[in-house]
DNA sequence: GCGCAATCTTGTCGCCGTCAAGACAAATGT
DNA sequence: ACATTTGTCTTGACGGCGACAAGATTGCGC
């Protein structure tokens, strides 16, 4: 491992992306800058730009990364919990409002309307692939309602979705329970309970 | 009505919260900076400083302003539907919804997390009175399904909420139906039906 | 080996938030 | 009535930011 600086880095774009997820992490969306994921990354305050024309791109396709971890979370917790749709919507639940709770700033980046560019194909392919575990077992779940139109599963998939990231939203912005910037996940209330309302 | 700029402004503080508004209105929540903001009310760009030390100040009190109005606008729609549970929890969701599709930046800014300053007195005030109505009708939901308990209310308010909550920002991300950008409110989806799946 | 294109650096511009120092006006005390 | 004090606004400056331009360095295809 060549740790001494060549000149031309070799993969200046995903050590940039690496550094951009580090700083989120550690210190949220806003202190995401272009400068600073540079100076992490050992570059000048300038190189990203050929690999990001714009501090808007490099948000776009930290998105994507992060879109498809939360994926991967929400297949793992699906993979882990019993097979019938009752239990497989509240583990997506669960393994939603989980990731969210795990890494806030990569939540809220993903779900960051002003500074991302939806209209970038791999952000949406990300985003898709992300949702479509969700999607089956909500198709499940209108299957065992007994309703397996298109119309219906549509809005079974919305009210899931809604409340559940409603939760999460409110979750993180601290607005359930506890007042003031209480430690996460001490004394919420519990996240809805769809799969009762639903499957009785 | 002395029009001619006195060097003492004499209400520069509300000035500059109608600047804020009308700043935040047109051109969205990024474009809010303070110097902006003085510059459309004809000061210096340093004159905030004694009303607002900080862009995060000036931007709680504009919170805590949106707030009111996000409540008003929700008891004018309480108002102005039939008193059954039914018909209130309906209209609720709908004037949230619809503060939300009128008002795009400031619900925004009333639940941006990382930009406002949460322990700030007035904007709890300003949150939990807007909140208000939505808790009564809340408990009388809660009633009519025939549990007074506060642990059933609380359960109510928190899928109602929720709900709501998480389809207003799908909805404000477009994330919902229409691919890109498209007119606000053309092809979406209707919200979700909690009303009737809590009260039949 | 040579040119060429890609990559990275340094330098610059304008905008931003914030602080400091000073100009100005109004209220206050005598 | 006037001086002082206090509050308000202005000008000026500093560092950090995104973005652009121009130049340096490297690797690849010929």
């Amino acid at each position: 491992m060549p740790v001494k600086a060549p000149y031309h880095h070799g993969d200046l774009r995903n050590a940039l992306l690496a550094s951009a997820l580090s700083l989120l992490d550690e210190q949220g969306l806003d202190a995401l800058s272009l400068r600073a994921v540079a100076a992490r990354a050992g570059v000048s305050h300038a190189a990203p730009a050929h690999h990001f024309p714009t501090l808007r791109h490099l948000l776009t396709a930290l998105a994507a990364l992060a879109f498809t971890r939360f994926g991967a979370a929400l297949r793992s917790s699906l993979a882990a919990a019993p097979p019938d749709p009752r239990s497989q919507l509240a583990a997506s639940g669960d393994g939603y409002v989980g990731f969210a709770r795990e890494h806030p700033h990569q939540f809220r980046l993903i779900f960051s309307q002003t500074q991302l560019d939806w209209t970038d194909a791999d952000l949406r392919a990300a985003g898709a692939a992300a949702y479509e575990p969700l999607r089956e077992v909500c198709a499940a779940v209108a299957a065992q309602r007994g309703d397996t139109s298109e119309a219906g599963r549509r809005k079974i998939e919305l009210l899931v979705w809604s409340s559940v990231h409603g939760y999460a939203h409110l979750m993180l912005g601290g607005q359930l329970g506890a007042p003031g910037h209480s430690a996460a996940g001490a004394a919420l209330p519990p996240r809805p309970d769809v799969e009762g309302l639903l499957l009785g």
